[in-house]
DNA sequence: AGCATGCCTGACCGATCGGTCAGATGCCGA
DNA sequence: TCGGCATCTGACCGATCGGTCAGGCATGCT
């Protein structure tokens, strides 16, 4: 059955992204793509290159979903609605992406490193300070990191710090986390 | 070459150990550990029934490494050595584990909520006491669960709550990291 | 009616995968 | 010295993979 070339692209990304989060990139086949959408593998490299480019496609969802984000706070009407737009926003991204690059991050090692992933270390500047007040602590600023990529340090993405002075502030951050309330 | 079994057999499990960690389970082909090891593909099956007997036995490490965190924990001499333990412990093994088991979240997902993973939730209460004293507050538990498993909980690993409790128990925690120090 | 174009199919290709098997090699005790 | 066992190899197997290709079938324009 033939489809507008628009809908089948998007069908093949929707069914691409639930294969990939599900079994990972390798453990998803173009056939497995194909039958989820209903049409033959050869059709659906006929609406792209080749497997890596479904990929590329994909991931570049929550780059732009975090610019969006910061672009939510930028035409925030005061500091205390940016902040509350960032903190909610924060959570809400950060559980969204891990969810959906969790796939990745086994099969790609090293990958958030690289662009447009490393872009996630420059661009939420605003974001952070929304976040984060306009502490420039170094804590602040990994603990944000830490839940928008959740631990992320551990495998080395995105903050750019060596481990030794991640685990200290990794520990004043579980520490705090976890004092009683007063 | 040949080499007593006991040596192959551990010499095996660190090449796949490191071609894993940085390739994926999928990524990673018996031809590759057998070439880092210096031997025939067919020599590694000799001391592996299959692939998969690799994997178990490399993901049954950090379990091992929990357990003897929690024993050391229990040997304690006071609370608050077993606090000091549990703490630096506690940083550690999450990081470690977050690095050496990697590679399985996007290509098993669910894995972790299967034995002996699965373990993992019931394990550390002696831990997570240690750390967080004998608070019994669920953001507490949370909040230690998180750091451990690395905002595991945004893919549903380990903690078993509803999302709509883990969202506002991660905001807290956040909000809690980010305050100025007093 | 004729033709071009967009969308799609089934058949096919070479490469690589995990796993099997018969036999070679080396060591060690009888 | 000989036989048996542990260790290992190269050749091979069927399955599956990503990707190619020639052609089919609509639709719409001329």
């Amino acid at each position: 059955m033939t489809r507008a070339a628009p809908e089948r692209h998007a069908d093949i990304l929707a069914a691409a992204g639930r294969r990939f989060a599900q079994s990972g990139y390798r453990g998803t086949s173009l056939q497995d793509i194909a039958a989820d959408v209903g049409c033959s593998k050869a059709a659906v490299l006929y609406h792209f290159a080749d497997k890596k480019a479904i990929l590329a496609e994909l991931v570049a969802r929550p780059i732009d979903q975090l610019r969006e984000l910061d672009e939510r706070i930028a035409g925030a009407s005061n500091p205390a609605e940016a902040q509350r737009i960032a903190a909610e926003g924060f959570v809400d991204l950060a559980v969204r992406f891990r969810r959906e690059t969790a796939f990745l991050r086994g099969e790609f090692p090293g990958l958030f490193q690289q662009p447009p992933f490393s872009h996630l270390q420059h661009i939420p500047d605003r974001l952070v300070h929304a976040f984060a007040g306009h502490s420039d602590r170094p804590a602040a600023r990994v603990a944000a990191l830490v839940i928008l990529a959740g631990i992320a340090e551990t495998c080395g993405e995105f903050i750019d710090l060596p481990e030794a002075e991640l685990r200290p502030a990794l520990l004043v951050l579980v520490r705090r986390a976890l004092e009683p309330v007063n």
